[in-house]
DNA sequence: TCTGGGGTCCTAGGACCC
DNA sequence: TCTGGGGTCCTAGGACCC
């Protein structure tokens, strides 16, 4: 039995946890640079607010409203992610961090300790809410992605208490019936489209299909498990997260700008600081990086016809997690791509390919003398920064060519509330 | 005027190797 | 006219997820 837990609105639960009176009220969080909604409450999705929508088309209505409206703060966020996950492994040895406000439980054999598994979810949702302030539901179902409907429908239907546990094939069934198919796991905007066409409006549908036919209208083999997985048969396992964080097989950093840019100068600025931000990542996660992508983007909303993104990909001659060198990568390829004249509104890198760190060999013709000093190099910087604050220590590569000046590569964020659980200077105030 | 930033997995074709 | 069978790596692109 697999149980996926998942926080509602988590981004809004995480302010409304340290703002009670946003409870029962309207409200928001947006993407970086205030572009898009990413978080809703409740109150919000139903004045109609939808996922990914842009601000400032939805701005009246927001205004009209009194919606409150949030830049997101990935420091309370994620810290607060690590507050659920860490309980959640305190009570399940087997947990697979799934996304910042999803994991999955392995409950196999967990009824023998606990007695029935519903009764354990709803130990666990309340003592979540009690040590975090964060509502959850938990999804109970024989596989992953039956897990991820029963969920959905917990938090659909007010009666569950936020609790499903789909233990026999009549539930199991009812649930796939209450399903449309868009709303299972895996199945987007084009697979919706298709299905639709062929008269499949359900997930009990789907699931009635065969296996060679999803192969073949459902990308490969990708498609079989997904049927099989609503038939009962799992195919995706556990893939359990040591310590609670993810270790993940590539790390980006890509920005769309606060405003349009095309002096090479100020591009090269741009993905230096981003190839810094990802070496960062890198670091932390003790991994270095096989590829380096490059990529810049013109306006994608625009009359010009695609292709608005260009990229270069460099597979390097030794995997490193360097700065320094990747600098000098990162310069090499944003030179292949570079088009004079054009007005770029977006870049990124993207580190892949990562393998363990320390276990490269020397670079031809370095000592291990110079090894080492680079190395303590990037743990001096990394110190750094993490004691005064990011981008105490930078490399003068990675900063506009007028440091006064707005820099146009980092995003407004106008409505951020503080890094309460992160940053001492942020602690809560409560006036006696 | 203003449209996010991460990730995953899979497929297919070409180059190259033995 | 006939012209193997595997394997890897790289790249690009497509689909999906939160």
């Amino acid at each position: 039995m697999f149980a996926l837990v998942d926080c509602n609105n988590f981004y809004v639960s995480c302010e409304r946890a340290f703002q009670p009176r946003l409870e029962g009220k309207p409200v928001v969080v947006l993407s970086n640079n205030d572009g898009c909604l990413i978080s809703r409450s409740a109150e919000a999705k139903a004045l109609g607010l939808r996922m990914g929508e842009p601000y400032f088309k939805v701005k009246d209505l927001i205004q009209r409203h009194e919606v409150r409206v949030f830049s997101s703060n990935y420091a309370l966020y994620g810290d607060m992610s690590a507050r659920v996950m860490h309980y959640l492994s305190s009570v399940v040895p087997e947990v697979e961090v799934y996304s910042i406000d999803e994991a999955f439980l392995d409950l196999h054999g967990m009824g023998r300790y606990h007695g029935d598994l519903a009764t354990l979810a709803a130990t666990m949702r309340y003592q979540i809410r009690k040590r975090t302030h964060i509502p959850v539901c938990i999804g109970i179902a024989p596989t992953k992605t039956l897990a991820k409907l029963a969920n959905r429908l917990a938090k659909k239907s007010p009666l569950l208490n936020g609790v499903l546990h789909l233990d026999t094939p009549e539930r199991v069934q009812w649930a796939l019936e209450q399903t449309p198919v868009e709303d299972v796991w895996g199945i987007g905007g084009q697979y919706t489209q298709k299905l639709y066409s062929q008269g499949i409006s359900t997930a009990a549908q789907l699931a009635a299909m065969s296996e060679g036919w999803a192969r073949k209208q459902l990308g490969g083999v990708v498609g079989a498990r997904l049927v099989r997985e609503l038939q009962g048969t799992p195919c995706h396992g556990l893939a359990p997260s040591e310590d609670g964080s993810l270790s993940r097989k590539s790390i980006a950093c890509t920005r769309t700008f606060a405003q349009p840019v095309s002096a090479f100068t100020d591009v090269v600025a741009a993905v230096a600081y981003f190839a810094s931000r990802a070496a960062e990542k890198l670091r932390r996660q003790q991994s270095a990086a096989n590829t380096l992508t490059v990529f810049i983007s013109k306006n994608r909303f625009g009359t010009e016809p695609p292709p608005h993104t260009r990229s270069s990909v460099l597979t390097l001659p030794v995997a490193t997690s360097d700065t320094v060198e990747l600098l000098r990568y990162t310069r090499t390829a944003l030179k292949r791509i570079w088009e004079p004249g054009a007005v770029y509104r977006k870049a990124g890198v993207i580190l892949d390919g990562l393998e363990t760190a320390g276990q490269q060999q020397l670079l031809l013709f370095e000592s291990n003398e110079q090894a080492e000093r680079r190395a303590k190099l990037m743990s001096d910087l990394d110190r750094l920064n993490e004691r005064f604050g990011k981008n105490t220590v930078q490399f003068a590569v990675a900063l506009p060519a007028n440091i006064h000046a707005q820099v146009p590569w980092v995003g407004q964020s106008q409505w951020r509330t503080p890094a309460y659980t992160t940053c001492w200077d942020d602690l809560l105030f409560i006036r006696a």
